[in-house]
Formats: C-alpha cells, sequence, structure tokens
DNA sequence: GTCGCACAGATTGTCAACAATTTCGTCACC
DNA sequence: GGTGACGAAATTGTTGACAATCTGTGCGAC
C-alpha cells in the first residue's frame, strides 16, 4: 500500500524493514544506520541496504553525509510544526474533496466511526481511540481519492510519527478532539465541502497549538 | 538550493543532469532511461545513475518497473489537476505565511515584481511575464519561510513543469491572471494572511480550470 | 498463415573486492 | 597538562564482472 515509494524495483523490502523500525522506535532520532550492520540485521546485501538508505533520504526519514553515512533524521518541534501545518491544508482539501465525493456506504463507514470514537471516548480506551483517529484521517483521504495529496501525506506522516503518536496520551485530549472529529464526519455527511474542509483545518490547527506541550525530541544522542 | 533532494551523499550531480534534461524536454514522457546511456552521456559510472534513478523514481520524476528499467513518468491531465490542486491549497498557506512575516524589504520587492507583471503584460511580453510568475511564487514561498512546503512544492513543481509551461503561452491568458496577482500582492502587503491565502487559491482555481485546454500529453509513446 | 518455442541480444540486478575517506586512539613534544 | 601529528580501524564510495531477466527474432509444426 505504500504510495510515496510506489515505483521501486531496486530494493523491495529492505527500505520498509528500515522504515518501519524507525516508525517501531528501534531506531531512535539521531541513531547512525551503518550499511554493513543494516545489511546483516535484515540480511541483504549492502548494494541493497545503501539503496534504501537513498531513498529514505529523498523521503526525508533518514539524513546521509558524504563519508559520513546515514542517521535517522531528527524532527525539531519547528519542524512538527511546519509539517502540520502542510498537513493541515491538505488534510482539508482531502476532507472537502471526500464530501464531494462520498458514497452512501462511505458515508456510513464515516458514522461508524464517530459512533466507535464516542464509545471508545466515553470508555476511557485512550489507545482504541487513537487509532480510530488513524482510521477516520485515512478514510477520508481514501474517499477524497486524491492520490496525489495522498502521496504527500503518507511521506508527511512518515516523518512526523514520534511527534504525532504521543499526542494522543495527553490527558484530556480526547475531550477536545472529539467534538472536532465529530464535526468533521457530519460535515462530511453533509456533503458540504467547505463545512468539512474548515472542520478539518479547525482541528489540525488545534493539533498544531497542542503539539509544543508533547515535548521536542532531544537533539543530543 | 534543491530543497528536496538535499541530504545526499551518493550521486551528487547525475539526478540534477538527468532532472533538467527532462526539464528541458530533452527526454519526453515515457522515454526509456537506460543506465549505460545514460552513463556514457553524463560521463558517470553505471552505479551513479542507477542511484540517481532511484532518487527520481521517489521523487516521481521517473518511473521504474522491476528488470524493465526506468522511463520518464508521463503525467496525466487528471494528475495535473490533482498536483495543482495540492500546490492550490499549500500555496495559500505560504502566501498566508507570507503576509505575516514579510518585512517592508520584502514588501517593496513583491511590489516591484508587480509593477515589472503590468509592465510586461503592457507590452505583450508573454515570455518576460512567465518569469515574472514564477519568480512571484518562488519569491512568497521564501518569505513565508516554510520549510516543508516549500520542499514539498518544490517536488510537485519537479513533476508538472510540462503542463506549466504551456500555459502562460494561452492567448489572452495574461490579461486573466494579471489581476489576480496583483490581488495577492495587495493582500501581502496588506499584512492581511486570510487574504492573501484567498486570492492564492483564487489564482490557482483559475488555473486549474484552464489546465484542460492546454491539453493532456499523448499516453502512447 | 499463425501459433508456439528456442535462441540471441540487450538490459537490469547483484555481488565481492578494492579505493578513498573519516574517526579515533596513541604518542611524542611543547 | 594540553596540543598536534601519526597510524590503525571503521566505514563509505566505486568499480568491474557476472547472473538473472526481459525483448525480439527466426524457425518449425500445425
Amino acid at each position: 500500500m505504500s504510495v510515496v515509494t510506489d515505483a521501486d524495483g531496486g530494493s523491495p523490502e529492505v527500505a520498509d524493514h528500515i522504515r518501519e523500525a524507525i516508525h517501531q522506535g528501534e531506531f531512535v532520532p539521531n541513531q547512525r544506520l551503518v550499511e554493513a550492520d543494516l545489511s546483516v540485521q535484515f540480511g541483504a546485501s549492502r548494494a541493497a541496504v545503501r539503496t534504501a538508505l537513498v531513498q529514505l533520504a529523498v523521503e526525508g526519514l533518514v539524513e546521509r553525509v558524504a563519508n559520513r553515512g546515514a542517521r535517522v533524521r531528527a524532527i525539531s518541534l519547528e519542524e512538527a510544526v511546519e509539517i502540520s501545518e502542510v498537513r493541515m491544508v491538505v488534510e482539508g482539501l482531502c476532507a472537502a474533496k471526500a464530501a464531494r465525493r462520498a458514497t452512501d456506504e462511505d458515508l456510513a463507514g464515516l458514522r461508524r466511526i464517530g459512533d466507535e470514537m464516542r464509545a471508545a471516548v466515553a470508555g476511557g480506551d485512550v489507545f482504541g481511540y487513537s487509532e480510530l483517529n488513524r482510521r477516520l484521517h485515512a478514510t477520508l483521504r481514501a474517499v477524497g481519492g486524491q492520490k496525489v495529496a495522498d502521496g504527500v501525506l503518507e511521506r508527511l506522516r512518515g516523518q512526523n510519527v514520534r511527534h504525532q503518536f504521543r499526542l494522543a496520551l495527553l490527558p484530556g485530549r480526547a475531550s477536545v478532539s472529539l467534538p472536532q472529529h465529530l464535526e468533521i464526519i457530519d460535515a462530511v455527511c453533509a456533503r458540504d465541502p467547505e463545512r468539512a474542509e474548515t472542520a478539518m483545518r479547525t482541528h489540525l490547527a488545534s493539533v498544531i497549538e497542542t503539539l509544543p506541550q508533547v515535548g521536542s525530541g532531544p537533539s543530543g544522542s
């Protein structure tokens, strides 16, 4: 399902493995990624690892310096804010498109997500709510059917996981975001593109305001 | 100054050469890019060319199929529209940011571009106007100071040149876009972020409407 | 005449070895 | 005690050859 690294051909799986390892936190920001080590860890040739690192560098997940190797790129708080700002407008576009193109089944699915969200918040299921949040955004992107926007968001999300991740765990966060999520769903169900875009942007603006509270990643080793 | 392919280290220049060749029209859409040929053409090793092709594939300029090589990716009209839609919202963001952050010198520069645009249109200088158009958008992005957005736009622009390119040559196009450009400049000079964003989006929406008239690239060889 | 098949050419994918560069510890020297 | 040069270890960068795969062509069978 990888949208951004579609046309490949070179090293099909190694890049995915490394991406996954970074997302899982197995590789932390600023950690060195030594080609030889990775090649034994993933059972691939060094050339394959090298190709994967080049790809990840273009994607922005990894930083490569000539003759000094690759390391996991650390995202500063400032950059995390910028990423979220771009997400805000692009997801706003997707929400508007979704409001235009949604089928009745799509709307039923969205309403179901809304119900489950209510239930998760009522039951204090933080982790489940976080997963539903992910699913809502993914569904809206899918319904919107904007492949280019989807690719852009996929890449941005890849860089941002560490910051996004902890956000759902903030106490009281759900009570703020739940009504915003429901408003987005309502707007799409009303097939009102402008209202959907506004709702999505309001929601992500609120996320951006909250970002500083999760703290920036340590820049040192 | 390449923002998107910053952290490199592998093949510094080859990717730039190929990118340039594609933009210049030396390589046309769907044209095969044979590694051996490129390596002699650019005086680089095959491995360097290979690395460059991997990078360009991630950037979306090139399409790679396993065991069947790389070719210049053809952008359909539909995809060109999607690209422009994303550009619309992201450049809207940049315009809003520019309205907030512009210094007095920035505003003077923008006004100068506006004056030159008026002059170019009055004098029928289509090519000069096209260049000013490019400069206006670039300046707004620079003033906005949103690096992530700038990177996204850079990549999208790279895919879209062929479509964007012919647009300025359409007869009567300038008389439509000039007032839009001036409105954008006015809004930024008034330091009104919302108005600047709206103006930019109106402008790019008009570009999108015009896109079908430049025709889609032929899909066959 | 057309379909299937094998073979040759072209092209990409992979690998291992070698060269170049950086990094780090050691030691002499001030 | 600190500083700088030297050298070894670690790591990346590059090259060339070889293997695997795809493409097109010609030949024979039906």
